[in-house]
DNA sequence: TCTGGGGTCCTAGGACCC
DNA sequence: TCTGGGGTCCTAGGACCC
């Protein structure tokens, strides 16, 4: 056995931008740093450290932050600037290594393993990194070194905030075993809540169950992923992703914009922008899902499969409202809180089987909010238009 | 916890076909 | 005519992740 610590190191990185939109915000304006900031508005899409220090987390409602940190500075998303800072962030993931695989706007896997005679060992390399982001992006980034995603993934959410942390081969196990059941990913509230209910806290106590135990409790699929992460095997390798397949665009609806006319005109909005996308990326989609959230909170979808693939706005506008109406009378009786639509069974032969784009359809938002206008009136409109144009959240490291 | 916006994958029943 | 088994697609819902 050899003593150098080459063989003890895995060579998957997991980088994971810290409390991002936030960092952003600290960055570009001097008199927000050190102070607690809070990025959203009617929830919290991103917290400081010094906002987290206080209890505030992502997802928590508004006003709920603001009562466990009054001297908060809430600042409003600022979609675009994001995207570009993810985007400089890629760029030195990609001059670090060709092998990346983007997981979300702020986080990565990278593969270093063929890397060593050129830029050493995969903790130097990590370390490289997060230098890089901080000179070049001006950001905090935390890394995560491990011989699987799972395990890196892991590990760069320990090392935060702007840390780094190598899981050595001879520790995975007493590593991975000490944490809890909801560290494994897939498992959310209602799987721990089943989890617990049983007396499994750890994933030592997974690891140790039979695959037909564990499947009557998560069923069979999720029980092979959960007893594979469990056992620290994950055959997953980093890949760049294969490409999206679905996109949607949704909206959360004011108490002021619930009259079904507005309503109506959101999801002409939303279609537009959604099937505006989708053109872009050269690409068709098979499925039109409908979203609705009812008053009380819970929400349903209702699909419609076409007879060929489209990125045609009218086609998915028609086939929306639709949808929509088949459900009018439900929505009367529930009240509505949010319209969502999404494109689904994205293929990329569009051009083969799809309509020809039209001229109607490269300047669509104009031409459906007239259509909109002409039916329901002018105030509508104005609503519907700030949703159609605002900057839908950025995937930027996801290929179409 | 009184609640954004963008995604992924799994399950399960019914229709339909061979 | 009755019966079996398997495969695929569509739809709806649920859970989860960032």
């Amino acid at each position: 056995m050899t003593a150098t610590s080459a063989g003890r190191e895995g060579t998957v990185l997991h980088a994971d931008l810290d409390s991002f939109f936030a960092s952003v915000e600290q960055r570009d304006d001097p008199t927000l740093r050190g102070r607690p900031v809070i990025v959203g508005g009617g929830v919290v899409m991103a917290a400081s450290y010094e906002a987290r220090a206080h209890g505030v987390r992502g997802g928590m409602g508004g006003r709920q932050a603001l009562r466990l940190c009054p001297h908060a500075v809430v600042v409003r998303p600022r979609m675009g600037a994001y995207a570009a800072a993810s985007k400089e962030v890629f760029a030195v993931f990609a001059d670090t290594t060709p092998l990346v695989e983007g997981v979300s706007i702020d986080e990565a896997f990278l593969e270093v393993g063929g890397l060593r005679r050129i830029r050493g060992l995969p903790s130097s390399i990590a370390a490289g990194l997060r230098r890089d982001v901080r000179e070049r992006v001006g950001l905090p980034i935390s890394v995560g070194v491990a011989r699987t995603t799972y395990l890196a993934k892991v590990a760069s959410a320990m090392a935060k905030p702007d840390g780094l942390l190598v899981v050595p081969l001879d520790d995975e196990r007493r590593f991975l075993h000490a944490l809890p059941v909801e560290a494994l990913w897939g498992v959310g509230p209602k799987t721990t809540e089943r989890l617990h209910a049983v007396r499994l806290r750890t994933i030592a106590d997974v690891a140790r169950l039979e695959h037909a135990e564990l499947a009557t409790l998560v069923g069979p699929a999720a029980a092979s992923h959960l007893l594979t992460l469990a056992s620290g095997e994950d055959p997953r390798r980093v890949q760049t992703r294969a490409r999206r397949r679905s996109m949607g665009a949704q909206h959360a609806l004011g108490p002021t914009e619930r009259s079904s006319e507005d309503v109506r005109a959101v999801l002409g909005a939303l279609v537009d922008r959604v099937c505006g996308r989708v053109r872009d990326a050269g690409r068709t989609a098979s499925t039109v899902v409908l979203r609705v959230r009812f008053a009380d909170f819970t929400s349903s979808t209702a699909s419609r499969t076409l007879t060929r693939p489209t990125a045609h706005t009218h086609v998915v506008l028609e086939t929306a409202l639709g949808l929509l109406d088949a459900r009018d009378q439900e929505i009367r009786e529930r009240g509505i809180t949010l319209v969502g639509v999404q494109l689904s069974g994205l293929d990329d032969h569009g051009e083969q089987l799809a309509l020809p784009l039209g001229e109607s359809d490269t300047r669509p938002l104009d031409d459906v909010l007239d259509a909109v206008r002409d039916r329901y009136g002018s105030q509508a409109v104005r609503r519907a238009a700030q949703v159609g144009r605002r900057r839908p959240t950025a995937m930027p490291t996801l290929p179409d």
